[in-house]
DNA sequence: GATCGCATGTGGACAGTGTCCACATCAATG
DNA sequence: CATTGATGTGGACACTGTCCACATGCGATC
């Protein structure tokens, strides 16, 4: 006989991949992109280093992985907070939800700040195309409404996205990782709401 | 005697913390915070591996200084594009020196990628406060110009410095590593305007 | 001008990492 | 039942950051 194996602990894993990408979640989760460490993630599984391996052909494959389990979660939590608006007013609706996006995007940095970074540190396999990304398509739809509202110009549709989306993913990196990152609770959110109302401001040229 | 050392090699370098970071924003320039490895600084300025520890606690503290470094670059190009602006309205001119500011900013970082992500890593001893930060008190100026110009309400200032932080801040991180990473260099430009002319009409309420 | 102390640089060691290789195990297929 | 290919193991290697004891020599002190 081989070994004495404990009947718990069967050869094979049955579905390691999924479990790694988990394990790996966490990890992510607590201590960030840099966080994620291959062999921790296989001790964590309760698998010997390299059994990654046959899942993944590189560290930079599992962190892709992780960073799209990461994307989904940015996307769900965006898709709640736009959900919560209860306005019947189209114009007003719209405007609301689109900050309500925002909010819900910087939120969760703060929130998740590594699953956040995950989502953002640069992999080999990362889309690198927005027009794939969750959070992107979300947040298209939520400045059409603006636009089917009146509120938005159609002229001024082409590039409304990126910008809204590069305000608030700068004021994510600088409040966690930035210079802005020793700011009280009560600043951030001082900041933010003046971020949302600029932005709100400079593509429909009025505030609600 | 108990070495036959070349001339050339003394002992103690003379001014080697100064060398070592030197050598760092060069591996800095050409593969980002990553690329910053001790013992390659060391190798690069003929040391042994260890001697930087005489000068730096740290790979961080190193990295620290290599980042110092980067701001300073990043300011004076900012600098120089807020210096080319020529334009005597005052209203005007003010205008064109934040989207100037602005241009500089994304440029900078689309130029020397590497730099930027160092000057932006969070380091252990990084400015936990952003007053420090001489790119900051740059566009606190010009905004501050602005509101002189009557341009920009006093009643609007606060908060405005992070909200154009944040949008070109966004903007560059998404271009540099992000999703935008792909978009080709027309795409950019258009993508730039558009986000700094809704920021002017944001803060400003209109567009010169 | 000789001496000595202390800042500066060296070489070796250690733990930890990602990745490659050969081998072990097992489930399903014939 | 035998084989085979997918999956997991253990060992190895190069590389990293960091700690230690030791070497060196500049500059202050007598």
């Amino acid at each position: 006989m081989p070994s004495a194996r404990a009947a718990s602990k069967p050869y094979h894993h049955g579905n390691l991949r999924a479990a790694l990408v988990e394990a790996g979640a966490e990890l992510a989760r607590t201590a960030g992109p840099d966080g994620v460490v291959l062999r921790e993630v296989a001790r964590r599984t309760g698998v010997s280093h390299n059994a990654a391996y046959r899942h993944f052909a590189d560290r930079d494959e599992l962190l892709s992985a992780i960073a799209t389990l990461a994307n989904e979660q940015l996307e769900q939590a965006m898709q709640r907070r736009i959900d919560e608006v209860e306005e019947s007013d189209p114009d007003r609706r719209a405007r609301a939800r689109l900050r309500a996006t925002g909010r819900a995007y910087v939120e969760f940095a703060l929130s998740e700040p590594g699953l956040f970074n995950v989502a953002f540190c640069p992999t080999e396999a990362a889309d690198s195309s927005p027009d794939e990304a969750a959070p992107y398509l979300l947040l298209g739809h939520v400045l059409d409404e603006l636009v089917e509202a009146g509120a938005l110009s159609p002229d001024d549709r082409p590039g409304a996205d990126v910008a809204c989306w590069s305000a608030v993913h700068g004021l994510s990196v600088l409040l966690l990782d930035g210079p802005l990152r020793a700011l009280s609770a009560e600043e951030r959110r001082g900041v933010l709401e003046k971020l949302i109302a600029t932005v709100e401001r400079g593509l429909t040229g009025s505030l609600s």
